[in-house]
This record gives structure tokens, sequence and C-alpha cells, in this order.
DNA sequence: ACCTGAACACCGTTCAAGT
DNA sequence: ACCTGAACACCGTTCAAGT
């Protein structure tokens, strides 16, 4: 990749995090073209789609996850393990409006370049599950496509003007869920 | 109202029910004026904000969900009374993609054409769910908004296309977290 | 009273023309 | 190789002009 090419990509995703954080998944591709001071074309030739954008943005957090989710199976209950990176996703996820509908669409469509994200982050899930399951720590009527979207709803509500204030207590009723064990109400960590 | 008007009124309330079925609640007013052979300012006398015409599309619905919750709050057990009536309302409400993210919205603002639905939606909810709380059948840490804000997540799973298959099970989890009542498994009704 | 459609300011997406 | 911006086909919303 030439120099000045280089410098708009990098440009154009900086400003996309900046306008995709102040105004949501659909924010206008024009306006981040604008203030990044590129041509439309040129955010075009480096993202043919808004999609191909947010993975950009996205990637590097997104693998942080999946590490994060391998260290926690050593360091952690296998309960602890689960509720803890559930949160962080939750959280993380809330903070982009209109995210989880796009990655709730790249799931099922291998065409999408959020696609690849939705699979590692599932995969990641599901082995902290499969690991409390296997302790009877969670109940076993559920699979990793049922985490993540137990985990995108708790994103989704995240989202909401309405819901957000309770959001903290939502997780933690759909924790209780998930959790086998009941005794240790409600789960902060 | 003059004879054509009203004419014009219930035609367009036809026809956006066919297009926001078909395309969810975003679909273009345009189209919908158009597939009614109306000018797109006569769509807008009559609704004058997309809401409105959203309001009185669904405002009949509604009116029913609050009549069927005071027969349930007779007729049913209290558990079963709770988890039939938030079945057949998130159901209802999963038919039109996108429909429970504006709901969501007009729940926080009282100058939303939607919002004395949402207020009637959460006064049903909340009385079958005190009627559960108060013979020890649900949990006491949740209130009306909780629940409104879980029945809309699982509308809103039923509504994508990558959790849909699974919308009866989500449906059970989370019932199950609401309700106190283990023992008795699933609740199918 | 009520209806119509042009007008305006925005989109997403493509692509010929430039360097 | 890469960049630009005009062009096209769509929106939502308003409002002067008609009946």
């Amino acid at each position: 990749m030439r120099a000045d090419a280089k410098k708009n990509y990098e440009h154009i995703l900086a400003v996309a995090n900046v306008v995709v954080t102040e105004h949501g998944v659909d924010a206008s591709l024009r306006d981040i073209a604008r203030r990044a001071g590129v041509g439309l074309g040129t955010l075009y030739r480096h993202f043919p789609t808004r999609e191909a954008l947010l993975e950009a943005m996205l990637r590097s957090s997104f693998d942080e996850f999946t590490t994060k989710a391998r260290e926690l199976e050593t360091a952690s209950s296998p309960d602890d393990a689960l509720v803890s990176w559930l949160r962080d996703v939750v959280a993380f996820t809330g903070n982009y409006q209109g995210v989880v509908d796009v990655m709730m669409a790249a799931k099922e469509d291998p065409e999408s370049a959020l696609h690849a994200s939705c699979m590692t982050m599932r995969t990641a899930g599901t082995q902290l599950l499969a690991r409390a399951q296997a302790e009877g720590l969670a109940r076993t009527d559920m699979d990793g496509d049922d985490l993540f979207s137990l985990a995108a709803a708790l994103a989704w509500l995240s989202n909401q003007p309405s819901s957000a204030p309770r959001a903290e207590h939502l997780f933690s009723i759909i924790a209780s869920a998930i959790l086998t064990n009941r005794s240790s109400g409600n789960f902060r960590v």
C-alpha cells in the first residue's frame, strides 16, 4: 500500500470510530468521508461495504476478547469466568449503537465482513460455557448460539435508553438463568 | 371527517399494515402512499409522524392484550397467566420487524404517539407480575419496567433470523429466570 | 376540507475523469 | 495506484397550488 493510501486508510478508521460512537452504526458514510477530508470514493475504495469498515474498527477488540477468554479459562472458576467475560463483551458491544443488530445479521451471512468475528466470539463463549456445564455450574440445555443470543439481547438492552439504567440488573437476571448455582445470588465481578 | 378522507385514512392504514409486515418499521412512507394510490401529502395529513401511523396500526391489538391480561387474572394461576400473556405479546411484537425498537424509544418519550400504548402494556404486565410475586411465584427483585425490557429483548431475538429458530427455547430460559418455581421446568402453554 | 406533487436537503453507491 | 466528485436513484418532510 502506498504511503498516502495508508495514511488515508488509518485516518478514515480513526474518524469512523468517532462518528460511529456518536451516531451509531448507521452513521452517514458521506459524513465520515467529509470529516476525514477525503473523497467519498476513497472511503469506498478502502472499505467496500459498511461492514468492512466496522470490521476494521472492531477487530482488535474482538481479538482481545478471545485471548481474554483463554486466560479466564485457567485463572477463574468456570462460573465466574463465564459471567465476567460475558459482562465485558456486553459492555463493549453496548458502546456502539446498533452494532449488535449488524452482528446478529452477520452471523447468518458468511459473505459479511463481520462473519468471522462473530464466529470467533461464538467459539470463545462456547468454550467458557462448556467448561461451566462440565462442572455442573451452567444449565446444559443451551449451546454457544443460545449464549450468543442472550449476550446480544443484553447488549441490545444496554443500548436502549429506557433499559440502560437497569442494564446491570437485567444482566444479573439473565446470568442467574444461565448459571445453575442459584445460591450465590447476584453475580458481581 | 369527510367521506373521501375517511376512505383514504382506512386505505392507507390497510396498505401500511401490508408494507410494514413486509419491510419492517422503516418501510418507505413514499412507497406506502404510492401503493395506496394517494399523494404523499395525504399520508402526512392523516399521520403526521411514522409513529402515529404505527400507533393507528397497532392500537387495537394492544388493547386486546390489555383485556386479555384482565381475563387471565381470574382464569389462570398467576405463573401460567404471566408466562402465557408474555408469550403472546412477544410473538405478536416479533411479527413487525423493528417495532420493538420503536416501542422502547417511545416508552421514554411522552411526545411519541406510541407512548400511551407502551404505558398500557407496561401496566397490564406489571399487574400480572405483581400477582405472581404476591404468591411467591415470581422473583421479587424486578418490576414492571424490567418485565417490559425482558419482553422487548425476547421480541427482538425472535426478530433476528439468527435466533428466531431458537426463540421458543430462549423464551423458556428467560421465563425460568422470572419464575421462582423452578420445579416445573419448561413453561409451555 | 382535503388532496397533490414539486421542492429541498439529505442518503448509499457507482464510475468516468483526473494525478 | 490512487483519489475525486458528479451522477443516479432513492429517502423524509414541507408547503404552495389546486379542487
